[in-house]
DNA sequence: ATAAATATAATACAATTGTAGGAGTTGATT
DNA sequence: AATCAACTCCTACAATTGTATTATATTTAT
């Protein structure tokens, strides 16, 4: 089980692009969904999917004359690592400063909080009160 | 009013150190607070004050022999800042999506819940139920 | 006024990250 | 098997980030 650490920027496209495939992953199916945001070039793409493997985020085999990816760490994990990290490095740990910040900011509306609300509800047991 | 832009870890280290300076805010005093955590070489330190300078994050001015600095980025701002950008890029701008994961892979416990949730009636004007 | 102590300035450099050119392979087509 | 197209590999390089050395200037104590 690999480490798994922070990704920078352009590595997480790539990775975002790759959880998002069902089929066979591979350098053109990658850049196909990649190219629907901005032009990549495809020795820059090899780059990152080569740095991925070093990292332990990507596997790779050949298949014909393609080369193909399996991932290693999968979405749910990074994204919970990245989350975690997140909250103690920005917000102290505490996920109500995080709420109000984006709150009192703006960015996320009374709906957000009326969902969110539910979700706690369901989570901490339905009824709090009888 | 300079564009907020997202700070390399070290450069954050720094401005945290600024920020929680309420008396005059000089090198040494960056330094010493900064030591607390680990040893800083201080043209490191220089270097990054420097650059922070350049991000429109702080500016400085001279106090006799002491090279003195004053914040232009404030706390709240920065923070709501990397708080609404890390949500859209990690989390969809979905709370619910973060909250839930950071629940599901415990890294916020019933009562951060509790808590949250107490914060979330108090904005929404208290009584959700009468 | 000079030495010692303290602070700043200038510069440099390695590691990481973002990007790309060009040569080499492989597989398909005729 | 020669040609062509698609794909991969190797290599390079600029920008950003993290770190440090040395030199210079200023203050303080003698």
């Amino acid at each position: 089980m690999s480490k798994i650490t922070r990704l920078p920027d352009t590595e997480l496209e790539v990775m975002k692009a790759v959880w998002s495939i069902k089929s066979e992953i591979n350098t053109t199916e990658i850049k196909k969904i990649l190219d629907k945001n901005r032009p990549w070039n495809v020795s820059a793409l090899q780059t990152l999917l080569n740095r991925l493997i070093d990292r332990g985020f990507l596997d790779t085999y050949k298949n014909g004359k393609n080369k193909c990816y399996t991932v290693i760490i999968n979405e749910e994990d990074y994204i919970s690592f990245e989350n975690k990290s997140f909250l103690k490095k920005i917000n102290n740990s505490s996920i109500t400063r995080l709420v109000a910040s984006l709150y009192d900011s703006k960015s996320i509306s009374d709906n957000d909080l009326m969902e969110l609300s539910k979700f706690i509800e369901d989570k901490t047991g339905g009824g709090k009160y009888d």
